[in-house]
DNA sequence: TGACGTGGCTAATGAGATTAGCTAGAATGC
DNA sequence: GCATTCTAGCTAATCTCATTAGCCACGTCA
């Protein structure tokens, strides 16, 4: 029998492109094995668990998204900045709907590495804030709204959420103008508005 | 062997109490039986497959959200509701996790029904956008763009993905004054920015 | 060239989903 | 009230996957 060759980084590469064409939710210890031609236990002399291999492909992707958003970002500022850095996000996730829900889980306990690239996305996000001026404090909620609205769009649009017949690439314009404005226009929410903390 | 007493809709609600405090991801035909104290192919009585399982859930939480929906906005118009209905979702989403993320699937090919209701929680959508003045393309837009900030801001939350100790409920505020300011200021996005069609 | 480490394999176990076929409780008709 | 029929819940069986244990040959390195 011949080895096959394989190492955790192929391993977890291979399974990338293949949860990028069967989803996220089909990803199969067994269909990586068969993608591989090796048997399926073959893959645990490289992986410890699905799990695991679910947690590699998250920490690739992430770095992936990082690098990409900031190579969108390079050379710009304000509102030019966010505008590349949100139309690489959306072509990220539409080009690789797979690896980009592998994103989404949040580091659990322990999980300092992912935590670590994680902080590198965000970097990249803090960087274009700057430039509309934002920091401390504002610069978190900010970031906040700005991720939750380009991580829903391309949530919704991958579960096909947008059904009407209208173009979404002019609702993600619309999407961006409408973050551009508020970053431009930032300001502290009025208390009244703030609900009472929790006691 | 006395008869349990089930009900495809009984199942459903069953599950969708359990899908609240597991997670979506882990329901399963098994735990849904145990907890109705049946054994396992019983299900089979009243429910076709975990995907149909799963389709109930998601058809109940769709009808809950609107109810929800509706009612925050009920007596109400302009920023006042939009304030409202975004409060309302937010705490949907955080009191139903499970349910909240049954919502999210797109209705496939056939599932007319599903496609009805979420109809229905558009059309609460589509009144709150009236009270800006929007109606026809630009509401579609609008909705597009208020459905992917409330639905990226919790599915982050619930997922664990804002790390950073500053207040989850402020950052909520602002998303709010983000798009209450973006409606209010709602105008068509300028040629320039809207990439040319696809050929 | 011979010892060794390790990658890939077969066999085995166990959880879940799903189907087939049985049986008894409930409902219905007389 | 009793026979008939329907059907909910059950056991048994099959299939797909994940995971572990233990074997053995390929390649490396002295």
């Amino acid at each position: 029998m011949p080895r096959a060759g394989l190492s955790r980084s192929i391993v977890i590469s291979e399974a990338a492109e293949l949860v990028d064409e069967v989803g996220w939710e089909q990803l199969t210890m067994a269909s990586v094995a068969d993608r591989l031609g090796v048997r399926l236990p073959s893959l645990y002399k490289h992986i410890g668990s699905l799990d695991d291999l679910r947690r590699g492909i998250g920490l690739l992707a992430l770095a992936e998204l990082r690098d990409v958003l900031a190579s969108a970002a390079i050379g710009r500022s304000g509102p030019d900045a966010l505008r590349e850095v949100a139309l690489a996000y959306g072509a990220y996730a539409r080009a690789h709907p797979g690896r980009y829900a592998s994103t989404v889980a949040a580091p659990g306990p322990g999980e300092v590495e992912r935590a670590e690239v994680a902080g590198r996305v965000l970097e990249v996000v803090f960087a274009v804030l700057a430039g509309y001026g934002l920091a401390g404090d504002d610069a978190v909620h900010a970031t906040r709204v700005m991720r939750a609205a380009l991580h829903g769009f391309v949530t919704l649009e991958a579960g096909g959420g947008f059904g009407m017949p209208q173009d979404i690439a002019v609702s993600y314009e619309y999407l961006i103008r409408t973050l551009d404005e508020s970053l431009a226009r930032w300001n502290p929410v009025e208390a009244a508005h703030v609900p009472p903390p929790r006691r």
